[in-house]
DNA sequence: CACAACAGTTGTGTGCTAACAATGGTTACT
DNA sequence: AGTAACCATTGTTAGCACACAACTGTTGTG
């Protein structure tokens, strides 16, 4: 793909690791915000826009199938999720989010879309521009 | 400082988010190109510019001593680092990197300071503009 | 009906991360 | 000399993140 990054790109791209990898508090942060890893944070964030079959919340999370019901079972138990079979598919069941875990969902999210303090630095103009490049940079490589 | 981030800024940290965290994948790049686990090699990025106390090296990962002392033992059985006595302080070990930990430790950083590919979707002026932009925000927090 | 393919579960096992208390050796202070 | 502070280690414990094989039940197909 990438004959040589020019110079910039490195400078961009330690730039924005200095950035985002505040990673290691923000990990925490959502971990004490919701009383769950940070994992199964993920599988919640997952959950937000809608029930999802096992193995779909399986493939989406890059996790095996076994791994996920243990997951999910954590999850039961500590009543952030519900497990229903499918109408369709007596062997598949549906995952979805209970309020509680809807509520813990959003928490999650809220707090990883939270700008680094850095950006504060710079002014609406330069935030402006910065935003217009990366979404561009960024677009649809799928997440 | 941030009152309320503004709208952009919200943008920009998604996107920096989005190009970051292939994340997931580079952990496991590091993890196999060097043979250690992701914090092991964070360890041996940190030894690259001189041999440190363990007291140094725990307070500078975040990690406790005793789990220093674990993490040292198996690089050190590794052959990848060797500990002595510090000159000035025998109740201090002096850990440091071996020729072939070297080299482990600047795979490490090679691999982690390789550019995100969306990148190179901008022109050169643009990668100097952002350049510019996200070393003023990123500037001296420490990494 | 028989049989392959699929969905999810159970059980087992490994390695990493990380915290805690307790210990022994070393240094610095008085 | 006595003692408090410090450096590292040992030992223990726990949870998390996976992975794999084997299994039950369900669906669709010939």
């Amino acid at each position: 793909m990438s004959d040589h990054p020019s110079h910039d790109a490195y400078r961009a791209h330690a730039a924005m690791q200095k950035l985002v990898l505040h990673q290691r508090d923000i990990r925490r942060s959502v971990e004490d915000a919701t009383g769950v890893s940070f994992g199964r944070a993920r599988a919640l964030r997952r959950l937000v826009r809608g029930p999802l079959r096992m193995s779909e919340l399986a493939a989406r999370l890059g996790w095996d199938k076994p791994y996920t019901t243990n997951v999910v079972d954590d999850l039961e138990e500590r009543g952030l999720v519900t497990r229903s079979v499918a109408p369709d598919d007596r062997r598949a069941k549906m995952v979805e989010l209970t309020a509680e875990g809807h509520a813990a969902a959003v928490t999650a999210i809220r707090i990883l879309a939270e700008p680094a303090p850095g950006l504060s630095r710079l002014s609406d103009e330069e935030l402006a521009v910065v935003a217009e490049l990366l979404e561009k940079a960024s677009a649809e490589s799928e997440c």
